[in-house]
DNA sequence: TGACAGCACGAACGATCGTTCTATTTTTGA
DNA sequence: TCAAAAATAGAACGATCGTTCGTGCTGTCA
């Protein structure tokens, strides 16, 4: 082994290429969401980015390097801006209300241009096999899991009735929320949007114990 | 004005040009549903109906028109094969069970190779303004407008409570229908349809009326 | 039988795709 | 400060994209 001075595996100072291939990952992360990411070409992130076709490509060797990038990217991005912060509302109801809320948050401020990352992604991969379409289910899966363990610790904590079934509650609210974000994409109607809150607050309703608090969504 | 013994418009005996037109749209719709309209190629059409690509091309004038005539051909089938039989239902919350079960079924069973046409489209083309767009926003408007009218049927018809929002129904049911298309084909888990029509049935079973009776799903 | 549509084909176009080179600039570290 | 390393640019490749053009089939009526 060396000694222990060898340079960090994640330097203090991000190296300048470090710095463009995030500022690439950013604008990829766009495109895509709009195009697909078929659609996500190199020739227009070159653009877009200003740079040469071939100096992006350096950062990635492949496009589909780029794409899985893209989309760990994504999920990075998810993970920080959306879902650990609402993760701070107190356990049970609250916290399953604070994370489907910050989603539906997060779809229609469009923090993506072309609104959910991964509901575009998800339907241009579900039929294609590869690496692409393994890494993208298994985002989808990591977010329905946490649905479900969100809806599991509020019927632990008694807040939820002992009827209530976490893997289906979870389903009920990805289907929901992914069809607001659908719909609103398609036609710009915000009222997707309500619908999909009322109809999540309306089925926590059911099957919330009586005398459980949950906060707004 | 010529005589009144000018061919038909639609003649009796289809020519060849519309048989092979025809065969063309089906391989059109399934290869779509797989790859989306963008990944629906010409060349690569061309080789799954055995034609050339230029032979193939002739027939449709530009690869717009090709998509258009693409998505007018699904909707035909769909209304054709899915929607028009499930019709046949007496009126009311039955018609509208049997709807929504056609339609998961369509899904389920695959009547296209990439399960719903329109989900995977509706998707691809939120994004981009255009004919093909607006086309296919209007078919999805006019489902979402059957199945509030369904809806509202069966509220008319005393089936469903007062308090029912044919609107809001008609999002969930739509909602939860196109998710559990997207689960299965990401995950290839049958469980995704036996969620959704679990949510669709306490759904129902919340605001039909005491009594109300209603065909399975 | 012969003229004439309708239909399909093959070859080719320019544009763009992902990708590979080589060269040049910029950044980094001793 | 200077050489090594990293980052970017430019030109070009073969493949494929949508599209155009000219040609040859193949039936149908006169």
């Amino acid at each position: 082994m060396p000694s222990s001075s060898a340079s960090p595996a994640i330097p203090l100072t991000p190296g300048k290429g470090i710095l463009t291939r995030q500022a690439i990952l950013q604008e990829a992360m766009d495109l895509a969401s709009v195009n697909g990411l078929e659609g996500l070409t190199i020739g227009s992130l070159a653009v877009a980015t200003g740079m040469s076709k071939s100096g992006l490509f350096a950062h990635f060797g492949s496009k589909e390097e780029l794409q899985l990038a893209t989309v760990q990217a994504a999920r990075a991005a998810f993970q920080e801006r959306v879902f650990l912060p609402a993760l701070k509302a107190p356990r049970g109801l609250k916290r399953l209300c604070a994370v489907i809320a910050a989603w539906l948050d997060y779809a229609e401020r469009e923090m993506f241009r072309g609104g959910c990352f991964f509901a575009a992604v998800s339907v241009e991969f579900d039929g294609r096999p590869g690496p692409v379409r393994d890494l993208v289910a298994a985002c989808m899966m990591d977010w329905r899991g946490s649905l479900t363990r969100l809806a599991r610790e509020a019927k632990d904590m008694g807040e939820l009735s002992r009827g209530a079934d976490p893997e289906q509650l979870a389903f009920e609210f990805d289907a929901l929320s992914m069809g607001a974000n659908g719909t609103y994409q398609l036609h710009r109607d915000h009222r997707a949007f309500a619908m999909a809150r009322r109809a999540v607050k309306e089925r926590l309703k059911t099957f919330s114990a009586p005398g459980a608090r949950f906060s707004p969504l």
